[in-house]
DNA sequence: CTGTTAGCGCGTTCAA
DNA sequence: TTGAACGCGCTAACAG
């Protein structure tokens, strides 16, 4: 069990090396005001000893750490996984370090609650800055950096970095329409996200660009997953006068869609359109191939930390693409095969009236 | 861009609410001995100026921080989720901080120099313990309670807790052979990691064990994913004598096999046995469901938290598990559909000699 | 009950 | 070129 209690500090390397603690330091740093020999009779005692500086103790008094923090709601779904693939690489680009943290474990309530309080902790002390992931608090005690990536409510204080949802949204049913459908289905997500607010409200707009009148029967409401997504398709799919295209708001959902389908005895596409979001890569793998939108979470992550670095650096944010302290990440459709056009569609059974 | 400079300190709160310091300290640390009317003048300074005390002078001052660390090679690999899984929900029992850092963005030179930087930069400043996955440094500068999961190498001086790959493979191989196959495939890991090691050890012992020969073609080197396995299957079953059953040394793998068995029109389980090792949620639900070995991951997690907690807290660790400073969690054979017996074989063209 | 004092481990002056 | 002294923000001991 192994358990050497006292930790070793600069003090202790000193003494071994007969040098003071600040020549130590000045070792440490790479100063070049050290004597050669010096230099070397500190580093082989440092590497005897194992001897690493405090991070406590260094932040302290330098105030500048160069570790950057990540705030995260989980770590397991597909969306953080890209949020964090992207803030790596630029985590490694720029020779920082990172630290991690997820406040998903609570309990809904306290989410807002450890928000903060990690804000609060990494910050300050051992951070220089935070990016803090889909966050539900909207303030935050922090005085340093903080950039927020795809927040879930107003945060004017804060810079933030989204993708274009709405914008996204609105390209599919543009897409939709444009093939002829009419009748279009929705799968909402997390209705108290903001993704899933501004997605519907694409759709919303699409609809009416087409000059198509609103049924909510359309509208399902889902919350992200295959499971929720696939009860929504079924209510969806039992209506009278039956969507000939279903707009799920992820691509986790429009899994739910193929599989009801499926159960249906529907071929996609031809007797059923069908839009995801998100461009998981999964999408490129279904039977047929899921039409989405690709919203380049990774590039959110790496946006987010290069603005971030400057704000540390205490550099203005230059960017033509940042208005109102939000930075957008335009989103993309991606065609593939889960589409076709109404005179391409099955003749099938007239259903409804 | 909003960037108040100064971070506000207790002393801040405290000449504002027109106290000591130290009654701050005592306020926020919920000491009783405080007056009631103090208590609230302080804590309306507190929540007004968004105060929150620095992790790095309270680490430096109590030598207790209840921030664990967690070291990982990644953080988008099933294997590091559900480890991730076990270690937050331990973390949240136990009422807990957890700080995450990935070594993994490195290029493999560093790996090692990263871990050990980490291990040192966590320690002994901003975090009470250290867990360190499937580490390849052998050897950590650190005096801290320190708690290995899955090591790549002997680490004899640090607590280790490490699936039992060995005995897991072995019980495929049990299996396998009394189904009454004797021309057994193997695909292997990653083979300078322990796991893929220990597991080939396993294939070879169940062959040895059945009194099978070994025969090197029957072993094709893979890396743990699905692509190189892919490879390795069609080499496999190209052989003149071609197998009658593959183990794949993890599912990511066996989903290579399913895809290359797919593409020569072999049907599993009748022409073609498979079996994996892992259990990731996929393997259910592959068609046909796979059978594999469960290693219960997040167990894992969760177990080097509990004793890592354990450590820092200075007990002893009690466990009948526990031999040379090593915890095995058992592996578990889980059968679904993947393999038929070789008397329910089609009776097909009899390849080979 | 509250204020004063003394460090925690380190980096950074300022002298020597 | 090196060492002594100070202070970062905080908590724990000791007074009052």
């Amino acid at each position: 069990m192994k358990r050497s209690q006292k930790t070793i500090t600069i003090q202790d390397v000193a003494r071994k090396a007969g040098v003071s603690v600040s020549t130590v330091s000045r070792v440490m740093n790479g100063k070049d005001d050290v004597a050669e020999e010096t230099i070397e009779k500190v580093q082989a005692v440092v590497h005897e000893l194992g001897y690493a500086s405090s991070l406590a103790a260094r932040g302290m008094r330098s105030h500048r750490t160069n570790v950057i923090g990540l705030i995260m709601p989980d770590v397991a779904s597909y969306y953080c996984q890209e949020i964090m693939r992207g803030v790596n690489r630029e985590i490694a680009r720029l020779d920082k370090d990172l630290i991690i943290y997820t406040s998903g474990v609570a309990e809904k309530e306290n989410i807002a609650q450890h928000e903060r309080s990690y804000v609060a902790l990494l910050n300050g002390s051992i951070t220089d800055g935070v990016v803090v992931v889909t966050p539900t608090a909207t303030q935050f005690s922090t005085h340093a950096p903080l950039v927020i990536v795809d927040p879930n409510n107003e945060t004017p204080d804060y810079l933030a970095v989204i993708a274009t949802n709405r914008e996204g949204a609105l390209a599919v049913m543009k897409y939709l329409t444009g093939l002829g459908h009419r009748r279009i289905g929705y799968i909402t997500g997390r209705m108290e996200l903001t993704s899933s607010k501004q997605r519907l409200q694409g759709y919303k707009d699409g609809l009416d660009a087409a000059g198509i009148p609103l049924d909510g029967d359309l509208i399902a409401v889902g919350d992200y997953t295959t499971e929720t997504a696939a009860v929504c398709a079924r209510k969806l799919l039992a209506l009278p006068d039956r969507p000939t295209a279903i707009f799920a708001s992820n691509d986790m959902s429009a899994m739910g869609v193929y599989q009801v389908a499926g159960e249906l005895g529907l071929q996609i596409p031809e007797d059923l359109s069908v839009v995801g979001f998100d461009n998981i890569r999964e999408a490129a793998l279904l039977n047929p191939p899921l039409t989405t939108v690709d919203q380049f979470i990774e590039k959110m992550g790496s946006t987010a930390i290069k603005v971030l670095v400057q704000m540390v650096k205490g550099e203005t944010i230059s960017s033509n693409s940042v208005e109102d302290n939000l930075f957008k990440i335009p989103t993309q459709l991606v065609i593939r095969e889960s589409c076709a056009s109404m005179s391409q569609h099955s003749p099938e059974q007239s259903t409804g009236s």
